[in-house]
Order: C-alpha cells, then structure tokens, then sequence
DNA sequence: TTTTTACGTCAGCCATGTTGACGTATATCG
DNA sequence: CGATATACGTCAACATGGCTGACGTAAAAA
C-alpha cells in the first residue's frame, strides 16, 4: 500500500499530526464498537439499542428527552428502539415523581445483563490501554478528548477537573 | 438528570474512569463527525463517501481491496459510494503497473477540493484540542488510543514510538 | 491450461437516521 | 378556569449504508 509519508518539514509534520489524530478516531472507534456489535446482532438488536441501554444505566431514572440531548437523533428514531427495548423487558418506564408526563427509564434485570454482557470487551480494552499506558497518558487522552467534544457535554465530564458545578445542559 | 456519580471507593473509581472513557469516545466521536456530515449532505453524499475520500487522500494510489481492508465493510457497500464518486469525478481510477487487475484509486482536484472543504472544520477542532491539551496530554492521547485499537491497524502509527519491532503490546 | 485473484454488478434485506402530521395527558400561565 | 405549552407517542414515507448471495470478466499465478 502507499505509505504513510513522514518528513522534517515542521509544517508537514504538524498536518502529518493532525491526519493522525484523525485515523486514530476513525480505527478507535472501529474497533471498540466492533464486539458489541456482533453480540447486538444476536438479539437482534442493532448500535442504536446499545447506546440507549448504555446511558439508561449510566444514567437510571433519565426521561426521554434527556436522552434524546444526549444521543442527538430523533424522537421518532429513538422511539423505535426504545419501544422495542421496553416491550422485550430490558427496561421499564415509569412516570416521573413531580411531573407526570415525563417516563423515566430505568434497565430490568435481564436489562443490566445484557448491558453487562455488551460493556465487557469495552471495559476491557479500555483498561488495558489504560494500563499499558499509565495514569499519565490517561489523563492526557482525556483532556484531548475534551477539547474534541463540543461544550455542552464536556460539563458531564467536570470532577477531578477541580469543582462541583452539576450543571444542566 | 440522574447525576454522574461519584465516590471514594477506588475500585468504583476505576468502574467509573472505564465508563468514563466510552462516553467520551462516544461524544467525541458524535461531535467530530458532525459539521463534515452536514457539509456531505449538500452533495448529496453520506458518511461512507466521507471515508472513502479520506483513505484515498490519505493514500493516493491506494487499491480496492487495501481500501476494503481500512473499511471493514463488503465490496458491494464499497462499491456503491466508489462508483458514485467516480462516475461524479472526485475519484479517478487506473489500472495498477505491475498488476493490472488493480485499479488503483486517487482523488482529482475536486475530489481534493471537497476533501478540503470536509477536513477543515476536523482539523481545527483536533488544532485546538491539542493546542489546549499541551505536547504532553497528545502523546498520552496517541497512546491511550492506540491501545484501544488491535493490532493489525497499529502499525500504520508506529514511528516516532522509537523503534521498528512489531510487537505485542 | 487451469485455477485463483481483483474487481464489478444485480437484487433484495435490515437497521437506523430523517421529515411531517397528528394525538394525548399533564403542567403552566394569564 | 381556560388557553397554551410541554413531554411523549405514533403513523407513514423516504434515504443511507450496512449485509448476503449469485454471477461475470480480466489478468495473474500455478
């Protein structure tokens, strides 16, 4: 295949830089959503199922339009997942304490175990990056990762940064 | 919205830095695809058009099956959005030299102009997440990255990592 | 000369995103 | 209290981009 090129011109090696960064997301991302994805299609669920189950129990109790913030699509998209998700008992809705138009979505047992099942392998590459690199370089992944991701969502993020802020979004 | 948790507990801590790092995979993944996913759909092109455009900037000359390869995805979606950017003259295609089954795949200057137009909003927010994040947190995030990815596509990085062995790790 | 490889194409299926229109229950405002 | 806004749901139609399976052609390799 042609090669990488690589060269001592500063200004090349800064876009060379740049490039890579890109790729890195591009193969990352590849590869860490590769496994799910195969377990997913046993289910017969998809990508979409996975990352409302992942933020359902990262976040129990959210109502769907927080979820909807978070994950940027469609009512109606995120409605034909969740339904199904819902009426195959992975997770249970029921209406919010001070406004009861709200459902807030919590997994089921068999929920939280298909989570698990999905988080495995991801846990597991992500510890043994972080391990391989060490405290340092995970600190540094997570302050450029930061910077890639736009404001409103680096706030779940805040903590360790060195404040309390809980901020809405 | 149910607040991020936290806690003392080392053991959660390091549940909570794992889950910590899919998220920020994940919302940094959804922002730096989102402006090159507006701009692609002015022509009427997709994400994959996207990838297809890059690989081949990225290495001109690049054939079919190398390009399927990077992808991971059948010749048959492959083909659908490479003979769309063909037959539109982004992409031209030539027999390669020395077998000329190959057809051998580089960008025409409005495939490198588009290519331009989609790059740079990318480029600006990798430009600031490192400007911020310092010399330091960029070779942790090369690292940590790295990590995560498997072995096949690492090699394409290695360099600067200070040796040529292709070892494990 | 036969087999394998690199690439292409047709056809059909599925998952997941979109827009637009419309409906219901509850909360909130004047 | 009545009007309006909000949280959520649903139906329908459409586009993109994965997939499988089957089949074809030209060139390389055995």
């Amino acid at each position: 295949m042609a090669d990488v090129k690589t060269g001592p011109n500063p200004l090349f090696l800064r876009e060379e830089e740049l490039r890579q960064a890109m790729e890195l997301l591009f193969f990352a991302y590849r590869d860490f959503t590769a496994v799910p994805d195969k377990i997913l299609s046993k289910y017969g669920f998809g990508r979409a199922h996975r990352r409302v189950i992942y933020f359902v129990e990262r976040y129990p109790g959210i109502t769907v339009s927080e979820l909807l913030g978070i994950l940027q699509i469609t009512k109606q998209s995120l409605s034909r997942v969740l339904s199904q998700l819902v009426r195959e008992g992975f997770i249970v809705q029921h209406p919010g304490e001070r406004d009861r138009r709200q459902r807030r979505l919590e997994l089921t047992e068999k929920g939280r175990a298909l989570e698990h099942e999905l988080s495995e392998n991801q846990r597991q590459l992500i510890a043994r990056a972080y391990r391989e690199a060490g405290a340092e370089a995970v600190e540094g992944f997570r302050q450029v990762m930061l910077g890639i991701m736009e404001e409103p969502d680096r706030q779940r993020f805040e903590r360790r940064e060195g404040q309390r802020s809980g901020g809405r979004r």
